[in-house]
DNA sequence: GCCGATATCCCCCGGCCGGGGGAGTGGGCG
DNA sequence: CGCCCACTCCCCCGGCCGGGGGATATCGGC
């Protein structure tokens, strides 16, 4: 199947770690480590001449860093994919890497043939990352109705305006009814919430899928 | 490399797509199509009693979806990782498929190669989607950072707290500081964001990018 | 050395909020 | 028909909140 090997470039500001995945990936038959780079301006410069299929990029590296390089990488023509690599899990460099276009984000810590298999992934044309990067992704999009209090429509309605930041007297006002009424609403929402105040019924209304914001 | 091969239990409600995937899976040497499920009743009692290592999951499929299959297959004990496969591109089924748990969400209309790809990279534990998926989900992260309000790191601290409901006096004792002073910040933040209550601070500091829900 | 920004603390007061009760209407379902 | 639920309205009260003043200390920069 493999008519072409996959042409990768290694950019990382360690030799070590660029030896490693050069001796990981170069021992797949499909697999080519055809360059190194030791900064994000190599890896550019290299990338425009080499004309890899894939870049494995790591993020710290010192001058132009790894996402920066992923940009300016992405504007070439025909550009690679790129493969960001990190060290560590919680850097919050994930969001950053895949707005700027990067096509998986991958731990160091994987092993071997989770490095090899990110990288046949990312050349088909796919998108890819570890799964913990993913399901934080997906949390900030809480759709988690699931399990979520039963509320009634103009419990939701009103929990929806008390989002908006306002006042049980206005809330009264925009429904044509009593204030007391709202009052009413929005004990009911507190309890099924189990929130102490306003403040908290939005956080946790938001998080249980029940109000957009 | 591949010591055993990777099982595979495909579902999906036209015989002529089982058929398809079988072949392009079985073609390959470290793949094992193990099973075929016609609906996802089927694919929960199939996946706990063949124990594959990876389910080709459909979205539409008649009675139980794939969605819900997906649930209940990934609360079975040492449960498969679950590949979603759907025929259109936009049809809000990525993120709930995500929430539930799949490892990836593909395209019917992708490649022979890419499909066999991609239940490669799911049984290794990796996560997977098509590019344009992913550009969504970063998509729907504003970011908003600009334009927004400068608070000081105490008076974005004293937000955070805030949007964890909690009260000044709460707030003032997790700082170690006087209520006074909670007040004074909050009163700060409360000009700066030009909100009228605590409530109102919350939706405008996450709109704004200031503090994370 | 002065000034601005930041962070800390203090007082008074009016108001909205949230908890505790109670109570009447209508609609849906067994 | 009777029951339950959702929706509506009412009263009392304690507490936290937010606006209005002001005060002190530290740090960094011009």
């Amino acid at each position: 199947m493999p008519d072409t090997p996959v042409r990768v470039l290694v950019a990382d500001d360690e030799p070590l770690v660029r030896s490693g995945l050069r001796l990981i990936l170069d021992a797949e038959p499909d697999l080519e480590v055809v360059g190194e780079a030791g900064d994000g301006a190599q890896a550019v410069e290299l990338a425009r001449t080499l004309r890899p299929d894939v870049v494995c990029m790591d993020v710290r590296m010192p001058g132009v860093d790894g996402l920066r390089a992923t940009e300016l990488v992405l504007r070439l023509p025909e550009p690679p994919r790129v493969l960001v690599v990190t060290t560590f899990e919680h850097d919050g460099y994930v969001l950053d890497a895949l707005t700027v276009g990067a096509s998986g984000f991958l731990l160091k810590r994987a092993g071997a043939d989770e490095m090899v298999q990110a990288v046949r992934t990312v050349a088909v044309g796919q998108s890819l990352l570890y799964p913990q990067a993913l399901r934080d992704l997906v949390r900030t999009r809480p759709r988690a109705t699931a399990g979520a209090p039963v509320l009634t429509p103009r419990e939701r309605e009103v929990l929806g305006l008390v989002a908006q930041g306002m006042t049980n007297a206005e809330i009264a006002t925009a429904l044509v009814v009593g204030v007391e009424t709202v009052r009413t609403h929005v004990a009911s929402v507190l309890a099924k919430l189990q929130a102490r105040d306003r403040t908290q019924a939005v956080v946790l209304g938001y998080r249980a899928g029940l109000v957009e914001l």
